[in-house]
DNA sequence: ACCAGTATGCACCATTTGGTAAGTACCTGG
DNA sequence: CCAGGTACTTACCAAATGGTGCATACTGGT
């Protein structure tokens, strides 16, 4: 235990980036600046208002880097700062063992989702 | 984007830790086995109900194994799985992270809350 | 005049996630 | 007999998080 109210290094990590959206912005940021329609079509199925939030706490809290071109119509660019940098470089590793293990996480999130059924049933 | 329904590997990692305590679960099961009583003291904060339900998730996700002694009073042992292992490891970089920037992630954790003040006044 | 694009705001609502509080069964020790 | 321990259950509730739907101002094209 710390003497702040984190648990360990990876509370105060998970303290940054909760939230559903931000590890996808860090990842989708970390290959470089992207606008904010890039952006949002990177991601997907995120909604305006969510992104815009999220973005914004990260802003916050300098992890990401927003640019106004002052252009209409509006031209927005979204960067990670250095700090957010180290952030994204952290990241790394989950999501190449996400991506290694792709198939094994389908399956069980397939299986939750047939138990939920059957609960629901 | 991938086949299935992950934006990329990040998004399948997060699928299998999202939850407030499983990230800190593996935390503290990467150290090796633990008694429930035990991983409770060591996280906190966190109540039975959250607890449990949470173990339970890993378990049927093949992240964490149960094994019971069968004692009276019960005696329950909790560690990882080879598969949890994996991603335990591929936690460790955001954990030292963490570690690293405590200090700067509690500072932007104060800012939030002076805002938040800032807001409700 | 209308439409589609950009990036964003906001009131209200819905869903998800986590918590409360009380409980269980059994053992041991006082 | 009672209290305290272990690990865990469950109904109901609260809080947090995310979503909906409609809005803004400006430009350029039809």
């Amino acid at each position: 235990m710390t003497t702040s109210g984190f648990v360990c290094g990876l509370d105060a990590a998970l303290a940054v980036i909760g939230g559903k959206w931000k590890p996808l912005i860090l990842f989708h940021l970390a290959y470089g600046a992207r606008r904010y329609g890039d952006l949002r079509r990177a991601i997907g199925s995120v909604t305006d208002k969510m992104l815009i939030q999220q973005l914004k706490e990260l802003e916050a809290d300098g992890i990401v880097h927003r640019f106004d071109f002052k252009e209409l119509p509006p031209k927005v660019e979204y960067s990670l700062t250095p700090f957010g940098q180290t952030l994204a470089d952290a990241l790394k590793p989950l999501c190449a063992w996400g991506t290694q293990h792709l198939l094994a996480v389908e399956q069980l999130v397939s299986r939750r989702e047939a138990l939920g059924l059957k609960r629901i049933a």
